[in-house]
RNA sequence: AAAGUCAGCCGUUCUAUCGUCUUCUUGCCAUCGGUAAGAGGGAGGAAAGUCCGGGCAGCAUAGUGCAUCCCGCCUGGCGAAUAGCCGGGGAACAAGGUGAGCAAUCAUCAUGUUACAGAUAGUGCUACAGAAAAGGAAACCGCCCCAUGGUAGCAAUACUUUAGGGUAAGGGUGAAAACGUGAGGUAAGAGCUCACGCUCCUUCGUGGUAAUGCGGGGGAAUAGAAAACCUCGGGAGCUGAAAGAUCAAAUAAGUUGCGGUGAUGCUUCAUCACGAAACUACCAAAGGGUUGCACGCCCGAUUGUCUGUAAAGAUAGCCGCAACGGGUAGAUCGCUCGACCCCGAAUUAUUCGGGGCGACAGAUAAAUGAUAGAAGUCCUUUAUCUUUGGUGGAGGAUACAGAACCCGGCUUAUAAGCUGACGAACCAG
């Protein structure tokens, strides 16, 4: 498993509906604004340890050309960023189904999301630290 | 002129790094997939709203009525199209020019506007203001008559108070005041009467493919809005890609239970008897279909075996219903070229073959991207030169917006640029 590149392939999408419900109804989650994680300890169908699912409510973006912008910005920080969770979750031996969902009501920059959700991705990773003892 | 408004056209480009979906090729792992590399392709004029019309798919389909939805002047072209667009014409309306008329109004000219069937089928509505807002209703001011009191006057009469009555001409309110103008008439007035005029219906003649125009006769009515309901005419079977198909059987086979039929009546023919054929009814005996509803219509087992003297009964088969059973947000297909044109063949409205024309993203919790830099275009400012311009510097702007089965339209949103129209001044009055 290459850890190092950044890719963001089909497999490290998470594409289940049934997954999906599953994170809604049992996953736990963490919220620090404008982002909100949920997710859940399962196994999944591909080799990679997470799998990884943005969603823009339309509540507050109602136009599809700004909910498509924002994912594509989370997805890029995300995509960058990943190897820490990949290498912390491997460690464990263990797979999680993630889903980030934008809470905030303006179009937000690059640098703004970024800085914002590596933080969020941060204590992302102290929480399953604290969860897997 | 400039700003601005409206309509149409157009809808910037390149490089680097890191990524993404898909097709093909090659290598490796390995077996129908994974992975790596390379090459090709990867949002729009509206992809949007989902407002019309289709293709396609499934289900349904004798027929009629009701409900629901859509369309609404005529004609030609394009078109699959009763959609839409373009051209021509008709009608109505608007503010103008010219002419006729006492006036209302009419004729004509050019321009613009019109979801342009019906408000004279019916029900309801018409804010505010106003006395009154729709049975031809309503009396605030005004006008007139009669009675009565007062003042002035010799008197006629004039002014005036109060009560009763008449009056829709005038004023005022309003988007709109219940036909308009002129004359007669009257106490004052009034379609009360007459003439002319406006609107609608009908009939005859005539021009036009038609919408409809012109002329004559007869009749009726007189506000607006049909984008309030509605009426008339024309059209539509219903549901939409989460359609639908396939993935070992795929809500099948099979099993069980319940109900029914098996075994109704009548007519004709035939026989010693058994029987045969057709019809009808309960609605059959249960049930099903007609996919919004109703009427109506249609489908639907009735064929054997056994027991019994017979009546009848049992059962197989068949029909219907229910339960069990198996499946359940996974994969693949649909899913990416065509409602196009020409020729030939078969054949009778389709198929096959060939050629041409124009297109050629195919994702599925959602690919088509992120970051950095540069160019282009426009604006502001500034410097300079060979000054109606050119060349530099600095700063700013670069819209609306993201495919979701596919087409043809409509509607709405749009920076900058381009094109056209309107729009100032001047002249005249």
């Amino acid at each position: 498993m290459p850890a190092s590149r950044h890719t963001f392939t089909k497999d490290e999408r998470l594409r289940s509906r049934k997954l999906i419900e599953k994170i809604i109804e049992e996953g736990k989650s963490i919220s620090m604004n404008p982002f909100r994680i949920s997710w859940t300890i399962t196994e999944l169908t591909t080799t990679f340890p997470v799998q990884v699912a943005i969603a823009v409510p339309k509540r507050f973006f109602k136009r599809a050309v700004d909910r498509n912008r924002i994912k594509r910005l989370i997805r890029e920080v995300y995509r960058k960023n990943k190897s820490g969770i990949y290498s912390l979750l491997q460690s464990k031996e263990k797979q999680c189904a993630i889903l980030v969902v934008f809470n905030g009501r303006k179009v937000p920059d690059y640098e703004e999301v970024e800085k914002k959700f590596l933080l969020t991705l941060q204590r992302f990773e102290e929480a399953i630290l604290k969860n897997s003892r």
